[in-house]
DNA sequence: GGCCAGGCACAGC
DNA sequence: GCTGTGCATGGC
């Protein structure tokens, strides 16, 4: 049976209904935590977070003007701290000295918020696109391993690319920034429930379209 | 103890 | 252009 994304995302909305993605309180917190879960679990991710906080770390100002192995001191346990400290230092400085903060950012178009973004160190495809819609409401999509890994199994595109799978979201689901967020969500959620190493098939909301399902049932 | 996790940049071909 | 590698922690 073929699915189209559409129809893919109807049903993971059946089943999934509003997922309220992205988990952050402000525009800040997106930021922070797009670029700390990069190749990282969200539970270590958490953890640094909290350390942020509990030392009074929340903002984008308050990044900025902390030394970065302070910074990286606090967000150890989401791994590649050096890196992570240094990038999220800098984005956080660009930021503040272009657009003074991220509700005024949020008015730029996104042809030109991409090009600040793009160059930046540490912000990659998934990262600028994570940003652009989680912390200032334009139409991107993030496309993740889960996204490309779900598409493939349930042949939603044949050979899907980061890029492919971009393009054909856009022109499936235009530019809706609601539907964009929890599409993106829903998928976070199949993937963890579902799609982990040891699959749990039985009760998946996509299984009958799923390569993987009837691979595992042979 | 080994494998994996919501990426990215950079080297070498 | 594509492929391999370093970056590092925490959970299973």
């Amino acid at each position: 049976m073929n699915l189209s994304i559409s129809g893919l995302y109807n049903k993971l909305y059946a089943y999934f209904g509003d997922t309220g993605w992205w988990p952050a309180e402000t525009r800040d917190e997106v930021v922070i935590g797009a670029i700390l879960t990069q190749n990282t679990s969200w539970s270590n991710v958490e953890k640094a977070l909290f350390e942020m906080k509990k030392n009074g770390v929340r903002t984008l100002e308050d990044i900025a003007s902390l030394p970065v192995d302070q910074l990286a001191a606090y967000i150890r346990s989401s791994g590649f701290y050096n890196q992570k400290s240094r990038r999220l230092h800098s984005l956080a400085t660009r930021i503040l000295e272009k657009y003074g903060k991220l509700d005024s950012m949020s008015s730029e178009s996104m042809t030109d918020l991409e090009d600040f973004l793009r160059p930046i160190n540490g912000v990659g495809q998934e990262t600028m696109d994570s940003i652009l819609l989680y912390a200032l409401d334009k139409p991107a999509f993030a496309v993740d391993k889960y996204t490309i890994r779900i598409f493939s199994r349930t042949g939603v595109m044949e050979d899907p690319t980061l890029y492919s799978v971009k393009i054909a979201v856009s022109k499936d689901l235009g530019n809706d920034v609601p539907m964009l967020k929890n599409f993106h969500g829903m998928l976070v959620y199949l993937a963890k429930d579902f799609c982990k190493t040891k699959p749990k098939c039985d009760e998946c909301p996509v299984r009958s379209y799923c390569a993987y399902y009837e691979a595992s049932m042979e």
